[in-house]
DNA sequence: ACTGGCTCCTGAGGGC
DNA sequence: TGCCCTCAGGAGCCAG
């Protein structure tokens, strides 16, 4: 599932084939995703130099001498490098092309990604206007998370997966943070101390690093700017584990929904 | 101001 | 072998 440790990958990938480089051209295959790609997307991209790849959040953002492109890889998109004249496989909706004869290859099975181009600045671009800090700056904190709870009675997994709270925090990262730090995944949000908040900053910070060093967490979708799994998966210590043995207490892990989605943690670990 | 539920979509996997 | 059902999930949107 791409969340931030993955689309972070896919920005480190990607940037040294695209960065500098001018588009000559994109091609729309099926431009029905989460929101239509721009129909006259050629036209306000083509022959421009792509001057930047940045991120924010679960976004990428493509700098162009006019406007951005915006791009989210939603739950089982990708991004990748490939010669402009590789065969397109089912679901490579959208191409862009490169001068170098490269293109960028947009791949996604279940459509809940987007695409689009912005002509503002990006951060004030209504997707990202709201948006929480980023967990891997230090404008992300404890302190900030211990603030913005206070009175909130939601589970703090639900919380910390809020983007307005905190950026690029999934139902798997929120899982394995919340058990990294001890904390347990229904506890209300309003009711956790200051103390704990930090080392919960702390946890998700460690664990969202940890995976982009492992070049993110492949389920079934994900694959980085060269094709290639990410290995996060095999060092996962409660998701998709119900039933088996926690890590630090041999105890069952316990898999159930909340909120739509699926939660695991270790009742004797996570208070 | 919050909160929870619904929704988009496709493919995998299970049951029969 | 094949069909049908359920589930997975990011995040916008809406109603209460």
């Amino acid at each position: 599932m791409p969340e931030l440790p993955e689309v972070e990958t896919t920005r480190r990938g990607l940037a040294p084939h695209v960065c500098g480089r001018e588009i000559t051209g994109v091609v729309v295959r099926d431009g029905r995703l989460r929101w239509p790609v721009p129909e006259n997307l050629c036209d306000l991209v083509e022959g421009q130099c792509i001057a930047a790849l940045e991120r924010r959040g679960k976004y990428l953002l493509m700098r162009l001498g006019e406007g951005s492109l915006i791009a989210h890889l939603g739950m089982s998109g990708s991004l990748r490098i490939v010669d402009g004249d590789s065969p397109p496989r089912k679901h490579d909706h959208v191409d862009i092309l490169l001068q170098t004869g490269a293109c960028i290859r947009f791949h996604d099975p279940r459509r809940f990604g987007c695409l689009l181009w912005t002509a503002e600045e990006p951060d004030r671009h209504e997707l990202l206007r709201e948006l929480g800090p980023e967990p891997l700056q230090p404008e992300f904190s404890g302190a900030h998370l211990y603030a913005v709870s206070r009175g909130r009675t939601a589970p703090v997994k639900n919380f910390i997966m809020d983007s307005r709270v905190v950026v690029g925090v999934g139902n798997i990262y929120a899982n394995e943070a919340l058990f990294r730090c001890g904390i347990h995944p229904l506890r209300s949000a309003g009711r956790i101390s200051a103390r704990r908040y930090g080392a919960l900053a702390e946890s998700i910070r460690q664990t969202l690093a940890d995976s982009i060093a492992q070049g993110g967490t492949t389920l079934r979708d994900f694959v980085d700017a060269a094709g290639n799994p990410g290995y996060f998966r095999q060092v996962l210590q409660v998701y998709g584990r119900t039933g088996e043995a926690c890590t630090r207490c041999g105890c069952p892990i316990c898999g159930e929904r909340v909120g739509q989605r699926s939660t695991y943690y270790c009742p004797r670990c996570q208070k």
